[in-house]
DNA sequence: GGGGCGGTGATACTTAGTGTCAAATCCGCG
DNA sequence: CGCGGATTTGACACTAAGTATCACCGCCCC
């Protein structure tokens, strides 16, 4: 799981500032056990103002650090990234847990298809939703 | 390709009423030759109302006779359906360009994934990127 | 041809996110 | 240290996509 430190040195490697408000969302964003809504982040950070927490959230799934996961109901949460690599997403519709996978036979497959289409692909979304090992019934 | 006269067909058959309406939007999406906005539909239909018109295409898509795209700058777009069956779809950033392809492989990686994870699935989605054959540089 | 239920329009509201711009802050350089 | 320019921030207005409400309309069936 990327850390705070991990972000902050990500931030600074590409030539961010590190500002006592990105460390505050970044906080914040770290102790979240569960994905969050912008709202609920800000929420949570009174003194900073929405469209920095906006901006801020932006940046970070910019660098993936954050990733941005459209609900299955139109809504949208962000979460920290397990990994900082290339992954998609299984996204209980019960507890809203999240779990990160990748696979690369899907990728694979994907990639497939663009070229069959004769697409030069620069990126894909892929997001499952179902229900968590503990929410099936 | 689904007609009007397909879709007219398929609201009756699931219990739906064909109004005046219903038939006008229908119509103006068929007259679309590339993926439409709600504004720029409720644009060509000045005499229904705003909300009628994301109501009926609401109803076109959960009937998969439309489909919503989710672009990658978070915009959002619909298209008639070619086929009314599960598809996915590939996007061209260039012209706007939407192809529908389906692949068992890429749905066969997909159930994989979820069934290792413990998931019970019930619904993906998957988007791609890219520029389409004209639009390569 | 009347009545009920589904459909419609108007309008207000919500949610997610962007644009603007002046003021504040960061941080490399001397 | 402390200056100065570039970056970041906050406040606030705004946009875009979509939903809620509610009275009225009109399709369809008996």
């Amino acid at each position: 799981m990327s850390t705070p430190t991990d972000s902050i040195a990500r931030l600074a490697d590409t030539g961010h500032r590190l500002t006592a408000t990105r460390r505050a969302v970044l906080d914040a964003i770290a102790r979240s056990p569960r994905p969050f809504t912008i709202e609920e982040l800000s929420a949570r950070l009174p003194h900073i103002g929405r469209a920095t927490v906006f901006r801020t959230v932006k940046l970070l799934s910019e660098l993936e650090l954050v990733c941005r996961l459209p609900l299955e109901d139109g809504g949208v949460r962000y979460q920290r990234s397990g990994s900082g690599e290339h992954h998609h997403h299984l996204i209980c519709g019960g507890c809203g847990a999240v779990a990160e996978f990748s696979d690369p036979a899907l990728d694979d497959a994907i990639e497939r298809n663009a070229a069959v289409a004769g697409f030069a692909l620069d990126a894909h979304s892929a997001e499952l939703y179902g229900r968590c090992i503990s929410c099936r019934v």
